[in-house]
RNA sequence: GCGGGUGUGGCGGAAUUGGCAGACGCGCCAGACUUAGGAUCUGGUGUCAAUGACGUGGGAGUUCAAGUCUCUUCACCCGCACCA
């Protein structure tokens, strides 16, 4: 007999739609929980990795709902971007139209999966009362001087003809299309997440719920460096570079220096001098290398002299400035200085261009000589060829000269950090417009909160040639200055996505608020996030983000909370042969296939069974096959025993053996599955119902019917059924209306173990002799140790072991073990 | 190079606190029921020269006892990567 989960998944799915059974509000009488998962971008179908994220927090959110929490558990859409576009080109079709068609495929699909999400929460970042609000952020921004427009050389995707973030610039290739990305000179809009920087990193400490991989990619992200800018005299000059430099103690080592090729001081530097001409083709024959190849740390190092000497204001020694490929501009200042002996990177340039190398650090044991180097010394050691300075450790030194520059005015410690502004500028339509214009007489204006949203117009042309169709729709580009009255033009740049997914999380709290973005007491009771769930793909862009955003509103006090997400859980891949599934390799599994296979309770049970959260799950079609096997069994055991039910109480006094197994088994499986609960253990949650149903078997197949104990069949049946209620909903709940209950599973309450069902008056406990196994024997479990170890040593196969031998020592582990050591 | 992680049967995985390695499932083998089985139920299933020995990537160490702790080494995966 096998379970219809076609009806039963279709009937209850209607029901709690027309019961609005996962409807939610504020209700102080409850603790809250806030399980949220990264929305999807609506790309017209979910896949496996979909499944697997929204099961886990589905499972999370009716587990903490049974648990008593007032759960919020939303979805919504992270619908604009470019595939949108592209579908625009392509077929035709308005980037809305094609959004708002999948998201309707991909809502029905969730629901078929039976998520248990507030559906009148939902949000969708590309409809004008949410980008109205994304909009009002960048103007936050803005006037807290935290967005800023700026010229500069930025990433740019020939294909997307968009410009990028660093971020999602992925080894020199576009992340979304994968084409070789190149550099342009361009004026760009920007967040000042740099101001955030110290904080940003500073706060990484407090997440304690967070993967420590997460973490450590931020970090590395944020790229905290502490050194010192000091400043080198142009020789026959009064004019001054500053190179940032985290070796200060390496200073009288140095023995040339580089600026990058593209600063802007260069072409001033070598006017007129006999090495111009060789040095402006340097310059370009550097800026076409392309972005992979200059960044890659086995390219060959390669400068060129300018000509130009430069004074170590340390010891006054004139040393040549050099242009090289090593160098970048957007880091420190652009200018570093060369220090041959204790840099690997100037150790290979110094070679190659015969600049001399100084030791000015010595190892404590060993004497290095600079012509016998065949690497740089960057280790710690003692100070030579420093003067005032010889002698000290390289550590201290390098405080002393930092103290002794800031003393002379000629430097000062700094800190920098790798992470750049964030660039949220986009050539492209389907995005939320930037709400500013240009007036001849005003400059730049920002439009006033009361004129929100700034509407994308509908009727717009998609060549997929040329400029932004925005640029090129003449009634949105013309309008009037909101300051004058005067003509103006509007910016025609929309926002990176990522600024709409970096506060959606917030919204949910309160997403029909029209006046803001969300309420502040709505957010003082949700918020934080107590589980956030996705894939680590988001380690730094998104999450990073979303941190800042968070900060930022709780500087302007629009939030109470500095950090978003309490607990993160980055799931690992849905993997098929290995790899991961791609239309590519054609390893791909639908869903939709599977639910209508199996079901969606068999394509949930699986995914959480086969492997615990974080790690990489291998799709397998025979183990997807044993979860439904799975699910029938529980199907038949329950309607054999569904007129055993009975709220007559267990008469714990006279209990068969077989009854109290069977107990044992009920009781025991309820704590396992409680404590796997709470520490995302899915698997193991589900294996351990497994052996419960194992135990019910036993016991219904060994027992004449006649002899069926009805008050604990009936404990066995209802836990069996709760405890699965939140992997597998509808098939359970199907069960819960044959068993004659009338409720809602999800709002019953979780089950409690009876203490008394897990003694034992025996257990069994191993016997070892040097460690070895020797035999197992059956005891009461609150004998002492003495007595433990008594009964060990009249034990068979314990005499026959240590026959003749001396017994050194004796130890006795209670309800585990005894090891007797002999000699 | 730096940072994070993983390594356990034929496979996915379990062992949460140093205490029976391999729970649970897949696969495989056998049996029962059956006209039939790709249904169901029951039993078996780490390896080997098999009353025993060996066994958690390798090597050492601590311990009565190590998958778990320490040191060392190897392999693989992920992220960052010429950041001065």
């Amino acid at each position: 007999m096998r379970y219809d989960f076609k009806a039963i998944e279709e009937k209850w799915q209607k029901k709690w739609a027309e019961n609005n059974s996962f409807k939610i509000s504020e209700d102080t009488s409850k603790p809250k929980y806030y399980a949220l998962e990264m929305f999807p971008y609506p790309s017209g179908n979910l896949h496996m990795g979909h499944v697997r994220n929204y099961s886990i927090g589905d499972v999370v959110a009716r587990y903490k709902t049974m648990r008593g929490y007032n759960v919020l558990h939303p979805m919504g859409w992270d619908s604009f971007g470019l595939p949108a576009e592209n579908a625009a080109i392509k077929n035709g079709t308005p980037p809305a139209e094609w959004t708002w068609k999948n998201i309707d495929n991909m809502r029905e699909q969730l629901k078929r999966l039976g998520f248990s999400y507030d559906w009148d929460r939902e949000v969708a970042t590309a409809k004008p009362d949410y980008y109205k609000f994304t909009q009002w952020m960048f103007l936050q921004l803005y006037k807290n001087g935290l967005a800023y427009k700026k010229k500069s050389y930025v990433n740019w995707c020939p294909s997307c003809q968009t410009v990028l973030a660093n971020e999602q610039v992925v080894n020199g290739k576009c992340d979304r299309c994968k084409s070789e990305v190149g550099k342009k000179d361009l004026e760009q809009w920007f967040f000042k997440i740099t101001d955030y920087a110290q904080k940003l990193l500073d706060d990484i400490s407090t997440l304690d719920g967070w993967p420590e991989k997460v973490k450590s990619m931020q970090t590395n992200w944020i790229g905290r460096s502490e050194g010192a800018e000091i400043k080198f005299k142009i020789d026959g000059t009064d004019k001054e570079l500053t190179v940032y430099t985290t070796r200060p103690d390496t200073i009288f080592g140095v023995s040339y220096m580089v600026i990058a090729p593209e600063h802007p001081l260069v072409k001033e530097l070598i006017a007129g001098r006999p090495e111009e001409k060789k040095c402006l083709e340097f310059i370009e024959r550097v800026q076409k290398q392309s972005e992979i190849v200059r960044s890659a740390t086995d390219t060959e190092k390669e400068g060129e002299f300018t000509g130009v000497y430069m004074v170590n204001p340390l010891n006054n020694e004139k040393i040549p400035l050099y242009l090289a490929n090593y160098v970048f501009l957007d880091y420190g200042t652009g200018i570093v200085m060369g220090v041959p002996a204790h840099d690997q990177r100037d150790f290979d340039f110094a070679k190659k261009y015969n600049l001399p190398i100084r030791i000015v650090i010595q190892p404590k044991d060993s004497n290095l000589k600079s012509e016998e180097l065949t690497e740089a010394f960057a280790a710690e050691g003692i100070m030579e060829n420093s003067g005032q300075f010889d002698g000290l450790n390289n550590k201290e030194a390098l405080k002393k000269i930092i103290d002794y520059v800031e003393e002379k005015g000629i430097g000062n410690r700094k800190v920098n950090f790798r992470l750049r502004d964030w660039l949220i500028s986009r050539q492209r339509y389907w995005g939320a417009p930037i709400p500013i214009v240009y007036c001849e007489k005003c400059g730049t204006v920002e439009i006033p909160e009361s004129e929100l949203p700034v509407k994308l117009p509908e009727n717009v042309k998609f060549t997929g040639q040329g400029k932004s169709p925005l640029s090129e729709c003449e009634e949105f580009v013309n309008t009037t200055c909101p300051k004058c009255g005067g003509p103006a033009k509007r910016e025609t740049d929309t926002m990176d996505t990522f600024v709409c997914s970096s506060w959606y999380y917030l919204r949910y709290c309160d997403p029909k608020n029209d006046k803001m973005p969300f309420s502040k007491e709505s957010t003082d009771y949700w918020m934080n996030v107590d589980q956030y769930i996705g894939g680590v793909e988001h380690a730094i862009l998104h999450l990073l983000y979303a941190r800042f955003f968070t900060k930022v509103l709780n500087d302007l006090g629009y939030v109470s909370c500095s950090e978003p997400f309490k607990n993160l859980l980055t799931q690992g891949m849905v993997l098929k042969d290995g790899t991961k599934m791609s239309k590519s390799l054609g390893n791909v599994v639908s869903p939709e296939e599977i639910i209508s296979k199996y079901g969606a309770d068999t394509a949930r049970l699986f995914i959480l069974f086969a492997a615990p959260p974080e790690r990489d799950l291998e799709w397998s079609d025979t183990a997807v096959e044993g979860s439904y096997r799975f699910i029938n069994r529980v199907w038949r055991a329950v309607i054999e025993l569904k007129d055993c039910i009975t709220d007559e109480k267990i008469d714990k006094t006279s209990l068969t053996d077989g009854e109290k197994k069977l107990r044992f088994a009920v009781n025991a499986s309820i704590k396992k599955v409680t404590e796997d609960f709470e520490r995302f253990s899915f698997n193991t949650a589900i294996s351990s119902i497994m052996e419960m149903v194992n135990a019910l078997y036993q016991y219904k197949d060994n027992t004449p019917k006649e002899s069926y104990n009805n008050a604990v069949i009936s404990e066995a049946v209802t836990t069996l059924v709760k405890l699965l209620s939140p992997f597998i909903p509808h098939v359970t709940q199907e069960l819960w209306e044959i068993l004659g209950m009338d409720t809602d599973l999800l709002h019953e309450t979780w089950c409690e173990y009876d203490e008394a069902a897990l003694v034992v008056s025996e257990i069994e406990i191993v016997v070892q002799v040097n460690g070895k196994i020797k035999d197992k024997i059956m005891i009461s479990p609150d004998l002492s140790q003495d007595e433990m170890k008594e009964q060990a040593m009249s034990n068979a196969k314990v005499k026959e072991a240590i026959d003749g031998k001396q017994v050194v020592k004796c130890i006795a582990i209670p309800k585990k073990l005894v090891n007797i050591v002999v000699k």
